[in-house]
DNA sequence: GCCTGCATGTAAACGGTTACATGATTCG
DNA sequence: CGAATCATGTAACCGTTTACATGCAGGC
């Protein structure tokens, strides 16, 4: 039986790369900044990963360098070869991996410490979600004006309806929570 | 300068144990299974994790073997020691990490896939979150009459509540989604 | 006595971030 | 000219999962 050919087959990063790239030509900058930036609330890719993918996608032959500009960046398309590669990880059933949730960690184990601390605990979670739902306001905006004849754009609303609805779902989660703690605490708690 | 003392200290997964030993003295099975059944909907560890931990923790006196029992598990207890480090850690304010979600990745970039893909992935997603409620509302009921007198369960409520209203948003987006797809893409697809 | 499942443990591989190195360009 | 910023790139480190190794207990 011949050399068992590996099952795996994770590598979502560069899927996230060759995805970007069907936006037009990129470099590890500009991908950076894409990642930061348009889906930063659910996808994101540092430096340390971005440069050794480009090099080994265009070693595949899935990419390819721009011809030379005077610019700084040396931006990459995605060939043919690419798109079909990523057209055939996009139809793979998604894996729903549960996140690690540090900050339920914490309150799962919060009788350990002192009642204010989940109160304190909460208001993070309240604050993240508060600046978080303004910036899905903002690109909200931009879809409906800027973007809104892209042939893409049903995709992008949809994620970012995902983010929306978790974020006003974790707010309001916020509320039942410090409720339930004051009732339990006896009172609000002053500090 | 003398030699800038390291800031980082993450190491959730040290805590993770530490917490799990509040509960009650547990060898590293007992671990595994607590993580993969209380609150593995938001937390995990594997045994490649565990043992090690164990042994760095006992060394550092923050857990300790317990006295030898004739079973084949062979339990830890925290120390007060222990006690404390993990009270300290409660205390500093959570990391707020945005997750990597593969399913949104997928849908961004669903263009560049057959139509009927999207709608194959909203499936997975409502499937998992159907799962997912199932199992709340199980450990609900066990929250509500075995384990309704521990000190702490108002803080294990609150984070299956977590669970609870994200699943419950995310089935709605689900709806929401497919709803939009079907406008978009002219009529129901038929598969 | 042998097989299956329980329980502990370790090594290797992996995916990812962080920190650092380097040069080029722009601006004060 | 010097400083700050842009852009590419690499090396080290870290946390985690996976796979494997081992031994013991209980049941056929």
């Amino acid at each position: 039986m011949p050399d068992q050919p590996r099952v795996r087959e994770l590598n979502r990063s560069r899927y996230a790369v060759l995805g970007a790239l069907t936006l037009g030509p990129k470099s590890g900058y500009d991908l950076r900044q894409f990642f930061s930036r348009s889906v930063g609330f659910f996808w994101s890719e540092s430096f340390g990963q971005i440069y050794p993918i480009l090099r080994t996608l265009s070693a595949e032959g899935l990419i390819e360098a721009e011809p030379a500009t005077n610019e700084r960046r040396r931006p990459y398309r995605i060939t043919e070869a690419g798109r079909a590669a990523l057209k055939q990880w996009l139809e793979q059933p998604p894996v729903m991996e549960v996140g690690r949730i540090e900050v339920l960690l914490k309150l799962f184990f919060a009788g350990e410490a002192s009642p204010a601390v989940a109160f304190d605990h909460l208001q993070v979670v309240r604050n993240e979600h508060m600046q978080r739902l303004e910036r899905y306001a903002q690109v909200a905006d931009r879809l409906d004006t800027e973007l809104a004849d892209h042939a893409q754009v049903v995709y992008w609303r949809l994620t970012l309806d995902y983010g929306r609805r978790t974020s006003e779902a974790l707010l309001a989660w916020c509320d039942a929570a410090e409720a339930a703690l004051r009732e339990a605490t006896g009172g609000p708690v002053l500090r």
